[in-house]
DNA sequence: ATGACTGTTGGTAACAGA
């Protein structure tokens, strides 16, 4: 059957609602992964979003980081965070998996990891590989899609310029290679077509018009397992302009 | 124009994001 999956970085539900809402009903996707929904537990808009008709499973710490699955195809077996999840110290609420209609979702936020010497950059790199092996039990057990924010640019050609971020996160050898053990385990990289321009840019800073000037990176991902048949996938880079948008747009994913 | 950051909080400045 045909299923639309989208995933999104709204950079907070609650402000993001009257641009989600709409979004869905012009959208209709069948499941939605979201991040940084930065919801308090007992905040999180189920109403809202039972009313636009979809059923939630939200992953919330308050303040930062949160993570979503919305489904209007059902959603079952919810697990919040994984197997000997890194923290820091903590484990944060960065990943959320359910079963909808079959397919396993996930929905992960990965640590910005800030800075090359930071100790947030080696808490992001034990969260990858953990991450990876939280995924080898998954895809035995059937057709999985990861979808979220990784926070890592797989390639120079996934930011606008190689140039300006040398010595920076997001783009160093041991990001990628985390990515790569991920991929190897055994998914594909669904690299989306761009709405406008040659970069499937999913991210634009808010600051300086980068997102007019099409300076964006590629940090939002969607990794799809053997079982999962990808019929097309697009940015939605409308969804980043107008009031009040989120810094990430979403990716809409059709699937057979 | 899609426009020069935006989100959060025992807040009104500080920090995080990437």
């Amino acid at each position: 059957m045909d299923m639309r999956l989208a995933t999104w970085n709204v950079n907070s539900l609650r402000s993001r609602l009257p641009r989600l809402l709409p979004w869905l009903a012009e959208t209709h996707p069948d499941i939605v992964c979201l991040q940084e929904t930065k919801t308090a537990a007992g905040a999180f808009p189920t109403d809202e979003l039972r009313a636009a008709g979809y059923e939630s499973a939200a992953h919330s710490e308050g303040r930062w980081n949160g993570v979503a699955i919305l489904s209007r195809v059902g959603i079952t077996d919810v697990t919040t965070g994984f197997d000997k999840e890194p923290g820091f110290p903590d484990p944060e609420a960065r990943a959320i998996s359910a079963t909808c209609d079959g397919l396993r979702v996930w929905s992960v936020y990965v640590p910005n990891g800030r800075t090359p010497d930071s100790p947030h950059y080696a808490y992001k790199l034990s969260w990858l590989a953990a991450l990876r092996d939280a995924l080898t039990p998954a895809l035995a057990a059937g057709p999985v899609v990861v979808c979220g924010d990784f926070n890592v640019a797989p390639t120079d050609a996934d930011v606008w310029d190689p140039a300006a971020f040398a010595g920076a996160t997001h783009v160093t050898v041991p990001e990628r290679e985390a990515l790569a053990q991920i991929l190897a385990a055994g998914f594909t990289d669904v690299v989306p077509r761009p709405m406008k321009g040659p970069h499937p840019f999913t991210y634009w800073d808010y600051r300086a018009g980068m997102f007019h000037q099409n300076m964006g990176m590629r940090i939002d991902l969607v990794y799809a397992s053997a079982g999962v048949t990808v019929e097309s996938a697009y940015i939605d880079r409308e969804a980043r302009k107008g009031k009040a948008p989120s810094d990430h747009a979403p990716i809409v994913v059709d699937l057979s």
